[in-house]
RNA sequence: GUGCCUAUAGCUUAAUGGUAGAGCCUCGGAUUGUGGCUCCGAUGAUACGGGUUCGAUUCCCGUUAGGCACCCCA
């Protein structure tokens, strides 16, 4: 009998064990999580940017006509549902075009120019697990929309990240950087790049074979040692933007330079998503997190809303990875501090009761300073005295209230401190405010 | 999606083709109104399914999950 309940209990753990790729936040991160949303909110007031959010679910469609028909995140990595109604729906891989088909469904290319918008959720990828890599996950996401194509706005978005990445101690992040031209010289650089390709062509490895005609920009990101090498006398883009382009990125170094945000340029950088031109950009973490991944990434799509039924609109944006940023965080115990519960054990008070007769008066007790905004906790389940207090100490909470028959008489609380040891018995109505002054001065 | 590696209690781990051992944690106790230290006790594990075997936690296969390298990405 009681191996088979056993047996039971197994079967439902497993039933229910949560869904690869999907990982619970757990008190423990909580810290981690409330250092990086009280930045990221303070960031966005200093920048003015406002808050919205798309909602998770969105027409499947809406991402292939923007995100791109030959990218992995649309074509591998989407979930896609089918509802009753016959409707097809995916559940956002990435913020940008829900945010653009927002700008464009409420008209927000009305308000003043450009729009600073931020939204902070849930981003669904079907994709191996790894580390930093899991299928929900959590994206920081700007987004600069309207106006006129600034190479002010590409740096601006560069700087938030950056300034996000130091309010975190993120030190030394490594921003890598490039161009990859509009629609004018970017054509003609891929063309270039094959017809280079194509003459070395039995030098390549399988991969990149297919590459050539497939996704050229990809063949500059190879690490077989064949394929390495030929990518020294490959042209670079930056050579072949044209002179727009060329301008655009040199006036983004330039604002870049003028608030010292150092950089490296790296000509094979090139982005998944298939709505990017111009600035393309992405931060990696100092040391051996770099294997991370990148930790916050973006660029210009100053195409996208055409591909939605908009005009041409400039926009600029970017995105960060907030379990990356954290698994960062761990790795160079940059810890925030405070425990893992909202208020540190030092800043609560601890009520024990002393006998089953003062647990009562001890439960209105608990409501009364509350209400008067002292953070209290107990452990008024157990019976005895000494199993409390041990409650307390664990919690690290630096002062206990004792309440016995004894005190109800007298109505008075024992206020014991528990770093010195010392008590005294105080009398109800001046409990709040005895205890307010003891805590600040911990 | 491909390849490789891993899987013992909530955590860290030991051991073995013959009944799985510890530390930490949790819970209880050491004159029932006083915590931290100590002592005692209790709970709790071979991820799941199948095969080989008299016998498998150990060997083999599959599944699941995790990690790593790709692919790609935050």
């Amino acid at each position: 009998m009681a191996e088979d309940k056993k047996e039971k209990n197994k079967e439902a753990v497993r039933s229910f064990q949560a869904v690869k790729g999907m990982h619970d936040v757990l008190p423990a991160d909580e810290p981690y999580w409330e250092k990086i949303e009280s930045v990221v909110r303070a960031l966005a007031k200093d920048y003015g940017f406002a808050r919205i959010e798309p909602p998770v679910l969105e027409f499947a469609e809406l991402y292939n006509k923007t995100s791109g028909d030959t990218s992995d995140v649309v074509q591998k990595e989407m979930y896609t549902l089918k509802t009753k109604g016959g409707d097809m729906l995916a559940l956002r891989p990435e913020y940008t075009p829900g945010i653009a088909r927002a700008y464009l469904e409420h008209g927000m290319s009305r308000l003043p120019q450009p729009q600073r918008l931020l939204a902070m959720g849930r981003i669904f990828r079907h994709e191996r697990p790894q580390l930093g890599r899991a299928r929900q996950f959590t994206q920081i996401d700007l987004e600069t929309l309207g106006g006129v194509s600034d190479a002010l706005y590409d740096a601006e978005i560069i700087e938030v990240m950056s300034d996000l990445l130091a309010g975190l101690k993120i030190k030394n992040p490594t921003l890598k950087l490039n161009s990859i031209g509009c629609r004018v010289c970017r054509p003609l650089y891929k063309k270039q790049l094959q017809a280079y390709y194509r003459a070395h062509e039995k030098d390549l490895c399988d991969d990149c074979r297919v590459r050539i005609d497939a996704n050229p920009l990809r063949l500059l990101d190879c690490k077989e040692p064949g394929c390495e090498k030929l990518k020294e006398h490959a042209p670079s883009i930056l050579d072949k933007l044209c002179i727009n382009c060329s301008n655009h990125f040199k006036e983004v170094l330039e604002y870049l330079d003028e608030v010292k945000i150092p950089y490296e340029l790296d000509s094979r950088l090139v982005r998944g998503l298939d709505y990017y031109s111009r600035t393309v950009f992405e931060f990696y973490a100092d040391g051996p997190e770099a294997q991370i991944g990148a930790i916050a990434a973006g660029g210009r799509y100053d195409y996208l809303m055409e591909t939605i039924g908009g005009h041409i609109t400039p926009a600029v944006g970017g995105a960060s990875g907030v379990e990356r940023l954290i698994a960062v965080m761990r790795a160079k115990e940059t810890a925030p501090n405070g425990a893992a519960s909202t208020t540190p054990g030092s800043k609560r008070v601890f009520l024990a009761h002393a006998g089953e007769l003062s647990k009562k008066r001890c439960f209105s007790l608990l409501r009364e300073l509350r209400a008067k905004g002292i953070a209290v906790t107990e452990s008024l389940a157990k019976d005895s005295l000494g199993n409390q207090l041990k409650v307390a100490d664990k919690e690290g909470i630096g002062i206990a209230l004792i309440l016995g028959q004894k005190e109800i008489y007298e109505d008075t609380v024992i206020v014991r401190d528990l770093t010195s040891g010392i008590q005294e018995a105080v009398p109800v109505d001046r409990l709040a405010d005895d205890l307010k002054r003891r805590l600040a001065a911990k």
